[in-house]
DNA sequence: TTATCATATGAATGGTTGTTCATATGTTCA
DNA sequence: TGAACATATGAACAACCATTCATATGATAA
């Protein structure tokens, strides 16, 4: 139980907090990034779009589970498409995602 | 399968790319923010250090469940623990958490 | 139109993971 | 020492998710 002295620290520090809505969402966000197969999707797409075959080449998987995986960084808007003819050619949707990237990599690089 | 004119852009992008390893620590770093109680959670120790019930009520969730994630937090760094007496005062690493907390807020706000 | 190539998607499956209950460990105080 | 409190952990279960196979859609060229 939460003692007496503690009652003004949990309030003031709910209140501090993001609403829980933005939190989930923010969870969902990072849920993207915490997929090894995503991850070195985006990195391949740090130097240049890339059509999805090339794709699965440099990450080594099924064309398959590639455009499944593209199209979850789709939907959270990582990464965008255009096509071209018969190819589909994908790029990191902002800067955010290479910052990310790069302060992650900080991170676990210490 | 992937063209002639293509095979240089897949040998160039693999070569740009750190070693796999490298990313897989990266895709289990991200991981831990993939989770909406280890988010929220997070974000009540911006503030302040805090003990495991009141991290518990803040979250409104079981003090078995907060331990367990508090000790994946650990696992990777992202939390230290401060033994006072019978409780233990959680706080974020560093600043690096910060960061990469703010860039994707930033991110899912736009 | 038909054949072929590039990509996308549905269904099934195996593996992972978050939560809970029950219990163990650790700490203080009487 | 024993009781009470705070936290940690093991086992079990349910829900979720990444991958694969098979197939559908979309696009080009003959």
């Amino acid at each position: 139980m939460v003692h007496d002295q503690h009652k003004d620290i949990v309030s003031a520090t709910r209140a501090s907090m993001p609403d829980t809505d933005t939190l989930f969402e923010l969870a969902d966000f990072f849920k993207v990034f915490g997929d090894s197969t995503r991850i070195r999707i985006m990195c391949a797409l740090f130097e240049r779009e890339l059509n999805v075959c090339c794709i699965a080449e440099i990450v080594g998987m099924e064309q398959s589970t590639v455009s499944h995986q593209l199209r979850i960084l789709r939907q959270e808007n990582l990464v965008k498409v255009r096509r071209d003819g018969k190819q589909s050619y994908y790029s990191l949707e902002d800067d955010h995602i290479r910052k990310i990237f790069e302060m992650g990599l900080e991170h676990i690089l210490e």
